[in-house]
DNA sequence: TTGAATTCGGACAAATCAATCCGAAAATAT
DNA sequence: ATATTTTCGGATTGATTTGTCCGAATTCAA
């Protein structure tokens, strides 16, 4: 459904918001360490987010990466998905027909239409506040 | 969402069903041609749609692809997903966690679960023949 | 029975995606 | 100032997916 790397920015991002509750910056490392992921491919994927200023980042000792707590509550999953796989998962036809419309649509249009719509509102309406209160709680798990 | 694979077999099989409503079998040049698809990619997929028993082939002069008209009515949209990209888009995990249950659920299991369980009914009740009535009165297109 | 038409199968090539490497730039602490 | 810690950015490698090539096997027709 996502690249990888989607699903890496995803987790990547999760642990970063939950570790900004509290003060103090994550580094690479450690995110890589807490989701499992290969550290330098994430990294990459970590300067993704950074330049789609969902994250924020800062070099040198005690740098790392970090989330404005009063930005926290208005990112939604949404954000990270087309940050990093864009918006084809949304707008490209199921098919690959490269002219597929309303006008002239492919034989699945409509039915993919639905779930595709249905998906969008998920990730639209998925807060990464929702997605936190399961992490802190330990009913969800990132690795 | 489904690989170029999946893509081109969908199309292509819903080709050689149009054409099977009528008798006489479907050459593979054809089937490149009304689907805009590369030629020798796309019998890579006709071989795997047939070992799947989806359509069926015959070699030699007047040869071609086909599919059985008692067996047209039986066919879903899932039967050639399954068949070319496997049941992973069903059952792995959203975040590509190796360990997602129920039990010991990602952040975003259940959201997924919801989105992929209507995407799995979909496939399951889209059947070729209703497909197929939009080729027919030109509603729908394949290229 | 021979030749032509077709699918079949394996090896190969190209493109994209995933992941690594390494040095540069920036920030901090001493 | 200098050394250290960290992110940043480009080049490279590896893996997977996409796509090509070509000869073998099968079927049919004359």
């Amino acid at each position: 459904m996502f690249s990888k790397a989607c699903e890496y920015g995803i987790k990547a991002s999760l642990f970063v918001a939950q570790r900004s509750e509290s003060p103090g910056k994550v580094r690479l490392q450690e995110i890589a360490k807490a989701i499992s992921s290969p550290e330098a491919f994430t990294a990459k994927i970590l300067q993704q987010l950074v330049k789609a200023n969902i994250i924020h980042s800062r070099k040198g000792p005690n740098g790392g990466f970090y989330i404005e707590l009063n930005e926290l509550p208005g990112i939604k999953l949404i954000d990270v998905v087309v940050a990093i796989d864009g918006d084809k998962i949304f707008h490209g036809c199921a098919l690959g027909l490269e002219e597929c419309s309303e006008k002239s649509p492919c034989p699945v249009h409509e039915q993919f239409g639905i779930i595709r719509s249905s998906l969008k509102t998920m990730l639209e309406n998925t807060s990464f506040a929702a997605l936190m209160s399961g992490l802190d709680s330990g009913l969800t798990f990132l690795k």
